[in-house]
DNA sequence: CGTTGTGAAGAGCTTCACAGCG
DNA sequence: CGCTGTGAAGCTCTTCACAACG
């Protein structure tokens, strides 16, 4: 997928990972073309800002009638780059760990976890979901063996620094993490940070705004 | 906390939790006062960013010296609302919803799960993490007498829709939702999504971006 | 003297409005 | 005729630059 465009918004990416969750909604429900104004009404964004997000990647839409759903979502897919396997490592097999580890949606969405890491004793050797966890010392070699891109962090805050060095060092371009602690990285790596309590705070001062008002 | 400004940016409230992350860090090391400046380089963002953002709540800093750390943790986490504990309850006890109820986080920075649900009748009665499941339909005489005030979905992306209803009919104000899947509410009721794959879908587009540059 | 708080300038994103086209 | 694709306008958020001040 060519992209047109020089530069593009990171808020289109987060939009375009939304159409594509609406759009695979809409493909099970039998629907094969949509507008923008309706696809916009189910994503709760504007339908020019759905026209100018796609705009960047290319023309997808047929003029007088709208887009073909199926298309779309493979273009959209396309272009967003998952259209492929990536291949996952995660490190911290503790309670979210192991969730995640038994999460299917990661397989369903191309995100294929292949390698789990721990540096305690007590867990190395213990198989979760089918994966043998492996201390984290060995994951150089590893990521190597099995070609994993992306590093996920389910490790305490505490120790989400010294895992994140793991990964730089084996290899690793992109890293999701859910330690709820900014983490340091190379410039050529990428971090996504997935933290509950900022969502939380979010509400918390949404709530206590309105109670105020009242 | 009063507000001294009246429209505060989304971006803003997302920025203030991360300044609460990094301060407490600065709490924990002894660091007693800092400047814009180097919490600035701490949360990857611009000093007058971090001055512009806290100058909408209040003047917290001392002119020559910077801001004593603590106090002003202290003053965010009013002016965010999360000085004080929410309860919260929790639908949808799989994997992820049993690792959160075991995610001492939570408690930590004020959010207690004091209720879980399920529709499962395998899991109703079931013990985790000293809370017993109970089935989604008593949601409402739970809300009332636990009160209250959050709800946190963790079912399949096909069954949040329909906790979304029991939360909104127990008089829930606000949601966060970890359903990899939009959700309808009426317009008093604040939704935050966690979706991991808004995450790994941006980290598969930066990493294509740059392999295609090469 | 050094750092905050803030008006003004700048950048970037969103929405409008309509030409272009199936 | 209806809906897309898009230049231009509008708006919001970010950064700059410096006066204010402990």
């Amino acid at each position: 997928m060519p992209v047109k465009s020089e530069h593009i918004p990171r808020a289109t990416i987060k939009r375009l990972a939304v159409y594509v969750q609406v759009l695979e909604n809409l493909i099970r429900e039998g629907t094969d073309v949509i507008s923008s104004e309706l696809l916009a009404k189910a994503c709760a964004v504007n339908p020019s800002q759905i026209r100018k997000d796609l705009a960047y990647f290319g023309e997808f839409g047929v003029r007088g009638l709208g887009y073909y759903v199926k298309e779309l979502n493979t273009s959209i897919k396309s272009a967003l780059g998952v259209d492929r396997v990536w291949r996952c490592a995660l490190v911290g097999v503790g309670n979210l760990g192991k969730a995640l580890l038994n999460h299917h949606e990661f397989k369903l969405r191309g995100f294929h976890i292949v390698g789990a890491f721990d540096c305690d004793p007590f867990k190395i050797g213990e198989e979760v979901s089918g994966l043998e966890v492996v201390c984290t010392r060995r994951l150089k070699e590893k990521v190597a063996e099995l070609g994993i891109e992306v590093g996920i962090i389910t490790t305490p805050p505490e120790r989400a620094q010294r895992a994140t060095g793991h990964l730089v060092e084996a290899g690793i371009k992109g890293i999701l993490t859910f330690a709820p602690t900014r983490i340091a990285v190379p410039d050529h790596v990428f971090v996504e940070y997935v933290d509950f309590f900022h969502h939380l705070y979010a509400l918390a001062f949404n709530l206590t705004l309105i109670e105020d008002e009242q």
